[in-house]
DNA sequence: ACGCAAATTGACAGCGCTGTCATTCCTGCC
DNA sequence: GGCAGGAATGACAGCGCTGTCAATTTGCGT
């Protein structure tokens, strides 16, 4: 049969409630008895039962991973954040559960209820690009419920994990300025994600930085596709004056440019340097590999259920964590033809 | 404050009881009165506490959606493996939880019955490669935990969905056959996954039967990666007697073959053709579009969901459900040049 | 109309834990 | 040494539901 916290009690010669006490890390249990129940738990393999807890408790020890699967910026990433926010869970002793939720969808707030009222979460975590919807923001708070996110686009009070993306966006510009490429093309990502804000962002300054004015024929719109990225490309390169390095605002549609320049008979990097975002396993296995930024997704979503955790146990607040990046410089850039 | 159980009761106008059994698709309710109280539910928006009744109930109405992120198959199929399965727990009004468990790790199993003891999942569903891990299925035995799976590689009384690899492999690989292709080269997967089995089993059986001896020249090792596509095409490549066809074991492995062939300047499809399997959604958007197999995963995993919650419900046992697979015929293939 | 079995409904305890508040045990200090 | 005041511990009810079993109603044959 199921060892109940009573069976515990009963062994660690104390009374249920203080063995519910050094369980929930409470304060006023001497060390003494803290070891003694402790020590009883675990020759015991004493699993305490979430349902009990949480009907007793009013809390669920649940984290719910919100996303949207359907203005999906790549399931890679998706799944590396994933695995991440669960370790974070696993390791406080929390379950998670994942929630798609289409942002563009009339009845994405319903649903949000009902998310809230069939499962009561202690908190949620919110990934690109739903981590600056309004109206979902403002129903969190309205029913109370915590949240950290994941790169968001507003950096306000809101907990959770960012990485200065304008900065590393500006440094992979900088890396193909001083291989002396003057026409740098950028492939922008879907308008509205911050991602492709910051990206852009990030070029613009890097360009203008080294006195260049911007040629709006080098600036295509993309939508984080290997398609997209091809088509963007192929615009680039019926270009009177083709660019001689094309910077896209991620590994997706960068693979998609070298692709196409496949197409037009362009050697990589010889002809053409190209430069993606995000590190995605793909970019090292492409040949040339890929010179890129490492977003480190799977610590980013650790990160941010940490935060939600530390905020939820009280132990602190939790903050708004910045991130380093790193610059992966690899064959796919090289000094201007 | 919450609405409760008997606070539909009394506006019902009956027993907590008959509520409950309401709730739950009893028996023994006279329709009218199941009307009475469906309709008390829906005024007052009434949500079962999820916690209340596990605890009372001795169940949890939790599928846990067991996965191998080492030997991963591609983050894309697995996620859509998930919202199928995440889908048909919601039209059950069951929750969900994913757990990645590698297989090679030694404390595989004590992480099962960790996840067992803390959760108390009421079954669980099984993604490739983990589906016929012996140790797993007998220990999930051992403490009575239903199972169901999505393509396991043994067919025996496991509930689940698959799709016949093997005759849709075969199917394709006629396909390259009957637009005049000899020399058909294959790209195998990771070597102990059951697809990689059915997929050259499907192509040797069809090579077979168009009285062609198998060239193991022909079929070359890969890992379902773009890179081991790659690596696998060059290969081939350089054969002194280059094969016109290429069937990679899956999307990712044709579009390196696809990479491959840009460099060694082949035209897909003039000068080879390529098809790959799964039809990922990068299928469709590489140019020329790669010929492939539908593989529908989301679907899949719902319907195994569907099948180990009909065991669950005793609403019939569930089985083993064989759903159908369509060809994509598009550019990637052309006739023999 | 009456009796009996089957169908329907309800009363009540209790699932395993935690919140509240009462009780006991310390400490330090006059 | 005695006492105030805080720290540690415990008693007990109850979270919202379901299992068990008893009570009631219904249908049906005579």
């Amino acid at each position: 049969m199921r060892v109940r916290l009573e069976d515990v009690a009963r062994a660690a010669n104390v009374s249920p409630k203080t063995v519910s006490r050094v369980l929930n890390d409470e304060a006023n249990v001497t060390d003494a008895t803290r070891q003694r129940v402790r020590a009883a738990m675990e020759a015991m393999d004493y699993r305490p039962h979430p349902s009990a807890r949480s009907l007793a408790g009013n809390r669920s020890f649940l984290v719910a991973m919100l996303y949207d699967n359907n203005d999906n910026p790549s399931s890679t990433y998706l799944a590396e954040i994933q695995d991440g926010v669960l370790e974070a869970c696993d390791a406080h002793r929390y379950s998670m559960m994942v929630r798609p939720l289409r942002m563009r969808d009339g009845d994405f707030i319903r649903r949000l209820d009902a998310l809230i009222s069939d499962h009561h979460p202690d908190g949620v975590v919110l990934t690109p690009p739903i981590t600056d919807y309004a109206p979902l923001l403002k129903r969190l708070r309205e029913r109370n419920v915590p949240y950290a996110s994941v790169s968001p686009l507003r950096r306000g009070k809101t907990l959770g994990v960012t990485m200065d993306e304008q900065r590393a966006a500006r440094a992979i510009v900088e890396h193909l300025l001083g291989l002396g490429h003057r026409r740098i093309a950028h492939v922008v990502g879907i308008a509205d994600h911050g991602a492709s804000r910051w990206r852009l962002a990030g070029y613009r300054e890097a360009m203008a930085a080294a006195g260049l004015s911007e040629d709006p024929a080098l600036v295509v719109q993309g939508a984080f596709t290997f398609g997209s990225g091809v088509e963007a490309a192929r615009q680039l390169f019926s270009l009177a004056e083709r660019p001689t390095a094309v910077f896209a605002a991620n590994d997706d549609m960068a693979t998609g440019v070298m692709w196409a320049a496949g197409e037009y008979g362009l050697k990589v990097p010889h002809d053409l340097s190209v430069c993606g975002f995000d590190d995605t396993p793909l970019s090292r296995q492409l040949w040339p590999a890929l010179t890129t930024v490492q977003q480190p997704s799977r610590e980013m979503g650790k990160i941010a259920a940490e935060q939600l955790l530390s905020a939820l146990r009280g132990h602190g607040t939790g903050r708004l964590v910045q991130i380093p990046f790193s610059l992966q410089i690899r064959g796919s850039t090289a000094t201007v033809p």
